[in-house]
DNA sequence: TAAAACAATTATCAATTGACAACTAATTAA
DNA sequence: TTAATTAGTTGTCAATTGATAATTGTTTTA
């Protein structure tokens, strides 16, 4: 196996999870959610609760930033924290039920997309992918 | 084959995709360049030649603000365009040399980090990944 | 050939995001 | 029990990015 090319192939295949990823996410506009409160609310949604530490650290945002950008969406009601009884300096983050119910549409939206783009698939292929994104997810993108 | 759990997985997968890769870039700091800069120089090195209403597109920035940024490349020697001779209206616009040589540093640097993951894997798993990324890529991806 | 459409540019203003200093409150270590 | 560390907040300023209107030059089309 020649590593090299095996990372040319790497690149174009997550230029392409990239754009396709960025196709489907494009046209979903908030209200007065701006691009990093959605990825925050991406984040909660796959990974509550959370830190403000790990929100920070996963996102590439200062604390100072998140805090702010958080705070924000605690004030539209998506968020809210619940101090950790064990160590009151943490929260936990979580979406409130307002929060969740938004994030259930717009994965709702999503998962249209992609069962649009899968409607074409035969059962076999579909294994095939599932098997091909298992691999992936252990064995690389542990 | 449930459709529904499938879409379950492809989001936790390409959360990981996002994690993993963001985490590869993350430290890519290039004097003078901001994000979107380097996103567009990341879109040139994969899919040179380009015009800008392609970069406008696919990087989903409008033409006047795509117009703008790549000036600032240009002006950095990073970039260049050509007229099209058949459409004199179009650009194809590449890396100059100091641009190429710029981006295979980085990628240079993006393989590293690459190997440093997969160097623990044995062959036979290399060759299920390599199988996974062509199947992802022609099946899902296209 | 005049009008419409296209590709890109320039200019301008507002909103978002990034960076950093100073701070509070809670916990841990000396 | 004081000092240091940790987790998060607030405030402020600058840089980046987004949005939009007006414009240029080129190509199509009616």
């Amino acid at each position: 196996m020649n590593k090299g090319q095996l990372f040319q192939q790497f690149v174009r295949f997550t230029a392409s999870v990239h754009q396709v990823t960025n196709d489907m996410t494009k046209e979903i506009k908030i209200e007065n959610i701006t691009n990093v409160q959605y990825k925050i609310l991406e984040f909660l949604t796959v990974s509550q609760p959370v830190t403000l530490s790990e929100i920070s650290e996963c996102l590439h945002l200062s604390l100072p930033n998140a805090s702010r950008e958080l705070k924000k969406l605690m004030q539209s009601q998506l968020c809210e924290k619940i101090v950790d009884p064990n160590d009151r300096r943490k929260y936990d983050i979580r979406l409130t039920e307002n929060g969740t119910a938004l994030m259930n549409e717009v994965f709702q939206e999503l998962e249209f997309k992609f069962q649009e783009q899968i409607k074409h698939l035969t059962e076999s292929e579909l294994k095939e992918i599932e098997g091909a994104m298992n691999i992936l997810q252990t064995k690389f993108f542990a």
